[in-house]
DNA sequence: TTCATTTGACCCTC
DNA sequence: GAGGGTCAAATGAA
């Protein structure tokens, strides 16, 4: 993500350097809009919300920005945006076309993939293994030096279909109790069609129920999942038996990075009041985000700001 | 038959 | 060369 802000020059990376700042500005006016009753919203002479024109300033400090990145680095954008991926066509032949080329696969496999650099863009701890609301598919496990727990690869099922670029790696770090740690890669470009339970999640900064954040979750296998492990099996359920709070409403979806980037600093979140088991689970994990992916962060709020904006 | 998971091999970065 | 991330054939489940 870093690499994004690397422009040629120094000019230049100076001004994309200005316009994300700006963009962040915005973003954090609008984030304070947002927290107000939807009511005091101002309309100018445009028929326009003060929110609908931060989100236009917001937009056009990354259209500003974006002309400012090198060829190369626009195209990483793209590769994290999953707009070209590098290596789509070697790794779908097999998929795709079965055993065609099975001889040349091993050959060509070299150089197909890069390595991802660190650029994680959410880590999130949790007591047990909760549901993010995305459908994941595994692709890999590996066990992990002076870890005694294997490390579980999982990418977005819509890898393919839809070019999205997102994994994440889920990695048990404590055995008693039970502590997981899942580090995200990448957001997610996929129009997720998973529509299960949803909950509420209160702003604990606010007082009214004005701002309430709608967080969908679907089923999902704990990483080391044991079928005949009944806590683990409760625990899934717990996540499956979320009710539909608000039913007839559009289904947006929060990701837990999506969550924290309301607040750009480490925070935990809690869901639910006291008192409830669902959002005792919930409540109990704890995010954190790198401070180098602010404008990743302002891009998630403007996905979620079209939704708060087609809500109503 | 289709799709997800497992697992060993391959490849990249440090 | 070690460690970690990804690929893809094999296998299993629905």
């Amino acid at each position: 993500m870093e690499s994004y802000l690397l422009a040629s020059t120094a000019t230049g990376r100076k001004r994309v350097i200005a316009e994300l700042t700006r963009g962040r500005k915005f973003a954090q006016q609008l984030q304070a809009l947002l927290r107000k009753s939807p009511e005091t919203d101002v309309i100018d002479g445009s028929g326009m919300t003060s929110a609908q024109i931060l989100v236009n300033k917001i937009l056009d400090s990354y259209n500003r920005s974006l002309p400012n990145i090198s060829t190369d680095e626009y195209d990483e954008v793209s590769e994290v945006l999953g707009v070209d991926s590098l290596c789509l066509d070697g790794h779908r032949r097999s998929e795709d076309s079965g055993e065609s080329c099975k001889t040349s696969v091993r050959k060509d496999r070299r150089g197909c993939y890069k390595r991802r650099r660190t650029s994680e863009t959410c880590i999130k701890e949790t007591s047990t293994w909760i549901d993010d609301g995305h459908a994941w598919r595994k692709y890999g496990q590996k066990s992990i030096l002076n870890s005694p727990h294997p490390r579980n690869y999982f990418r977005c099922t819509h890898k393919y279909d839809q070019g999205c670029p997102a994994t994440k790696h889920v990695q048990k770090i404590q055995e008693d109790p039970p502590k997981f740690r899942t580090t995200y890669y990448d957001d997610h470009t996929c129009k997720n069609p998973y529509k299960s339970s949803q909950a509420i999640i209160m702003d604990p900064t606010a007082g009214d129920t004005s701002s309430k954040i709608i967080w969908s979750f679907e089923s999902q296998i704990e990483p080391d999942y044991e079928p005949n492990d009944p806590v683990k099996q409760k625990n899934n359920e717990q996540v499956q038996d979320l009710p539909n709070i608000i039913s007839g409403s559009s289904d947006y979806f929060i990701s837990p990075c999506h969550l924290t980037t309301f607040d750009q600093t480490s925070c935990p979140v809690t869901a639910f009041s006291s008192g409830s088991d669902r959002g005792d689970v919930i409540s109990s994990d704890v995010y954190s985000c790198t401070a180098s992916t602010h404008s990743m962060d302002v891009d998630c709020m403007i996905v979620g700001l079209d939704d708060f904006l087609e809500y109503d």
